[in-house]
RNA sequence: GCACCCGUAGCUCAGCUGGAUAGAGCGUUGGUUUCCGGAACCAAAGGUCGUAGGUUCAAAUCCUAUCGGGUGCACCA
């Protein structure tokens, strides 16, 4: 693709003295290998008409090796001789080094403590990865970090419950909850903690006080009164729980945990600075960025009550994967609702780090649904959980298959997420992402299985990668070309779901070629097993990127 | 009220730095197996790309308006 960029490129300045980047698509299979439009984008600059130009240039590459012919209103189809082809093949399960000595801080997942898991956490867990996945592949340093709210208000409601379940501040009957089961405890005390902050007035100043007592607890190191014992075990009940869920999903593991009591000196000491600039006012007995005047909304960073909000933390977390690790790329994966009130930080942190601004992108994601769409809210508890979702995957698979196989499972739930250009909500239906037919991860695997169940047949024969293509050989290691320029399209816009679509297509192209010609015993078998070896290496290659296993049999 | 996102086949979704007859899966209907994993392949039916204007040689893609759905708009995260 980039060679034939970079002909058409110098063919086009030769001969009518512009430097332009050419567009050039892999466009249907009947017009050819390559297809490019520039004739249509200079016409008005030449002055002459696209057919004209596009026979010039057509000559001119042919001068340099490239068949290429003028279709409809002045389309340029190139198709690559074999040798080329044959060359592109060698490096076509090659991730592209794009990102070589670059440094990158992947900022996804972030459950607060004290909360359940649900499945936005299991959305951006599965699709941070990836992301990551393909940027370390390509070359970049990755810091893959998580955030979570271990102080603030929802602490407060949380700590309220908890203290009245246990009938004041004794920690050691902590040691009386289920050990399987602290998660969904501390989620019910969450729950609970909510419902008592909208029912009573004193029950709001009581909630509070608690929260202002988790931000002196952290200030004062405290890690000995029965109130802080609590909240450090109850803490680490969560961290536990989430750690337990990404070895479940089997995904990179977080290099570091960032709290938001460790960021919230950072946050306030911007907050103060900011106020010195008059970047941040006083309104209203709290510190607020005025964002009207730059098209935002005004949003609060100190609230009345003298606690920092999300905001302020925020500035301190941003800061801090700043200073500490100075990224050339930084990406962060949330809802879409944080959509506007992180433009807001973002605006705010422009005036200390601009360069951290720059190169940060914000990703988001819609809400996960299930067919018939029951809506969820953590706070009243009627939520779909990530483990809800993992629970359904297995049932379907097992009244499916009879079989219970992780392996297949996990790859169901994981592709059904990833498939999706990241951004709207999903409907996420357990039976389909569990089918054994369509585009679905199952299919991926078994394709691939299929691949390795052909070669291990062909033993140790000999595999001589060829030239003179039959037509269905051509068509697939074509398509096998095209990953490495997938690969570049997901790292430039951060959208996964194109490995997805690749890779279904890849082996619908493979299935077609295998249904028409035989591999092992062939005439051609050497040839045609080199194909395959390809096929089954960009394959593994893709799925290992989407964090979904490739399995040998199943 | 203001802002942002979304609206493509019955369902779930690709395609959107404008380009050649709008694609796929599921579902529906019909077909293919002396042969390497049939979890496959082939074919048919199914679309005024929400609607109406505009820009352009060319619009699902860009602009404007409008309808419908979602989300956000000060002390939650």
């Amino acid at each position: 693709m980039e060679e034939v960029k970079i002909a058409i490129r110098i063919c086009v300045r030769e001969l009518f003295g512009l430097d332009i980047a050419p567009l050039v698509s892999r466009p249907e299979p009947e017009f050819g290998d390559f297809a490019s439009n520039v004739a249509m984008q200079v016409t008005k600059q030449v002055g002459k008409d696209p057919r004209e130009i596009a026979e010039a240039l057509a000559a001119g590459l042919a001068k340099v090796g490239y068949a290429a012919e003028v279709a409809g209103p002045g389309f340029l189809n190139i198709r690559l001789n074999d040798d080329a082809l044959k060359t592109l093949l060698e490096k076509a399960a090659d991730v592209p080094q794009q990102l070589a000595g670059k440094v990158v801080v992947a900022e996804y997942s972030d459950p607060n403590p004290f909360k359940v898991l649900h499945a936005g956490h299991l959305y951006t867990t599965v699709v941070g990865d990836v992301i990551a996945n393909v940027m370390q592949a390509a070359g970049a340093t990755l810091h893959r970090v998580n955030f979570g709210g271990d102080v603030g208000r929802h602490v407060g409601m949380t700590m309220y419950a908890i203290i009245r379940y246990l009938g004041g501040e004794y920690p050691e009957k902590l040691n009386e909850v289920d050990p399987l089961h602290r998660l969904d405890w501390l989620s019910a005390r969450y729950v609970e903690g909510n419902s008592a902050f909208e029912e009573h007035n004193d029950n709001k100043d009581a909630i509070t006080t608690y929260s202002k007592q988790v931000y002196t607890l952290h200030s004062e190191h405290d890690h000995d009164t029965p109130f802080a014992k609590i909240y450090w075990i109850c803490r680490e009940w969560s961290y536990d729980g989430f750690k337990d869920l990404y070895q479940q999903l089997q995904v990179q593991p977080f290099e570091r945990f960032i709290p938001e009591s460790e960021v919230t000196p950072a946050g306030l000491k911007i907050v103060q600075e900011a106020l010195d600039k008059d970047i941040l006012v006083h309104s209203d007995g709290a510190i607020v960025f005025k964002g009207e005047e730059y098209g935002l909304h005004t949003r609060v960073f100190m609230n009345s009550a003298g606690l920092p909000t999300y905001e302020a933390k925020d500035l301190g977390l941003a800061a801090t994967k700043w200073l500490d690790y100075q990224f050339d790329k930084s990406f962060i994966i949330t809802a879409n609702d944080i959509t506007e009130y992180m433009k807001v930080v973002l605006q705010v942190l422009s005036n200390f780090y601009p360069e951290a601004v720059e190169r940060t992108t914000h990703l988001t994601h819609g809400v996960i649904k299930l067919p018939g769409g029951v809506k969820m809210s953590s706070r009243k508890g009627n939520i779909l959980r990530a483990i809800d979702i993992l629970d359904a995957a297995k049932e379907a698979n097992f009244h499916a298959t009879g079989k219970e196989d992780g392996r297949v499972v996990l790859g169901a739930v994981k592709y059904a997420f990833l498939k999706q250009r990241i951004g709207g909500d999903i409907i996420y239906d357990p039976i389909e992402s569990v089918s054994i037919e369509g585009n679905s991860g199952p299919y991926l695997q078994y394709a691939h299985a299929r691949a390795c169940s052909i070669m291990k047949k062909a033993g140790d024969a000999e595999k001589t990668a060829g030239t003179d293509f039959t037509e269905f050989e051509r068509t697939l290691a074509l398509k096998m070309t095209e990953f490495p320029e997938v690969i570049a399209i997901v790292l430039k816009e951060y959208m996964p779901h194109h490995i997805c679509t690749y890779l279904y297509e890849l082996t619908q192209t493979f299935n077609r070629f295998y249904e028409n010609e035989r591999v092992v015993g062939d005439l051609r078998q050497s040839k045609r097993l080199a194909l395959l070896e390809t096929y089954q290496k960009v394959l593994e290659t893709g799925l290992n990127l989407l964090g979904v296993q490739a399995p040998e049999s199943m």
